[in-house]
DNA sequence: AAACGGATTGGCT
DNA sequence: GCCAATCCGTTTC
C-alpha cells in the first residue's frame, strides 16, 4: 500500500474500504468480533490517523438494557441508532469523553458496536499531539475515550457516513483465530442489571492497547 | 425550569 | 485504589 500526495487516496482503497453491506449485517455480535483487526481511519484537514481495532463491545438494540435504544427509546440523541448500518454514533460521556460507535444492521434495528481500543498504525505523531503522550505508552489509544481522542473524533463526527472521506474502516487482511479473541462482560454497564453479565465485550488476547480489565 | 447521572480517564494518595 | 472533572441529554417537578 502506498500513501502519496497529501495522504489521500490510498492505493487499493476501493477494495479495502468496508462498504454499506458489511455494516448492514443483522448479527451485531458477529460484527463486534469481526471488526477486531480492521483498521479505523480518520482524515482531518488532510491529516490521516489510523489504528487497528483491538477491543469492541456489542450493543444489542431494543432488547439490551445497556443500550441507549433499550425498550425502543427514541430521543433526539438516539434516533441515529435506528438508521441503517454504516454511519457513526458519537456521544459525550461524563461530560469529558467522546465515545465512538458504529451503527449496524437494518433500518429500525438499533444495534451498535462501541470501539474501545485501537493499536496506533498511521499518524502516530499526530496522535501524540492529540493525547499529549508518546505512542510508546499504551494509554494513548486504550479505552473508548482515549481511542477516540487519538483519532481526533469528537461530536462533529456524529452521524458521519463510514464510507466517506472523513472516517472509514479498511480490511487489511488481519485475522484472528477464536483462541486469540477473548470474550467477556462489558465495562461500565452495571446499571444494565442482568444484561451487564452478557459476554459482549471482545478483545485481542495479549494486545497491550486493550483497556483494563484485560485478563482472560 | 431544575436536577440527575453516565458505554471514562488521569492524577494523587 | 480513590475520586474529581465536566457536559448535556433526559427525566422530573
Amino acid at each position: 500500500m502506498k500513501d502519496k500526495g497529501q495522504g489521500k487516496n490510498f492505493e487499493c482503497d476501493i477494495e479495502m474500504k468496508l462498504q454499506y453491506s458489511y455494516y448492514q449485517n443483522q448479527d451485531v455480535i458477529f460484527l463486534a468480533k469481526d471488526l477486531l483487526g480492521k483498521i479505523l481511519f480518520t482524515q482531518i484537514n488532510d491529516e490521516i490517523t489510523a489504528g487497528i481495532i483491538v477491543e469492541t463491545e456489542a450493543y444489542f438494540g431494543v432488547l439490551d438494557k445497556a443500550s441507549h435504544a433499550y425498550g425502543g427509546r427514541r430521543t433526539n440523541r438516539t434516533e441515529i441508532l435506528y438508521h441503517e448500518g454504516g454511519i457513526s454514533y458519537v456521544y459525550l460521556c461524563y461530560g469529558i469523553h467522546h465515545l465512538f460507535n458504529i451503527v449496524t444492521s437494518v433500518k429500525d434495528e438499533p444495534h451498535a458496536v462501541l470501539i474501545r481500543a485501537v493499536e496506533p498504525l498511521v499518524g502516530k505523531d499526530i496522535m501524540e499531539l492529540r493525547r499529549n503522550m508518546p505512542f510508546t505508552k499504551a494509554a494513548i489509544t486504550s479505552g473508548p475515550g482515549s481511542a477516540a481522542k487519538a483519532l481526533g473524533i469528537d461530536r462533529s463526527f456524529n452521524k458521519k457516513d463510514l464510507s466517506g472521506e472523513e472516517i472509514w474502516i479498511e480490511d487489511h487482511g488481519i485475522r484472528y483465530t477464536s483462541d486469540q479473541i477473548i470474550e467477556g462482560p462489558r465495562i461500565g454497564v452495571a446499571y444494565a442489571q442482568e444484561d451487564a453479565l452478557l459476554p459482549w465485550r471482545f478483545f485481542v488476547k495479549g494486545n497491550p492497547y486493550v483497556s483494563k480489565p484485560n485478563k482472560g
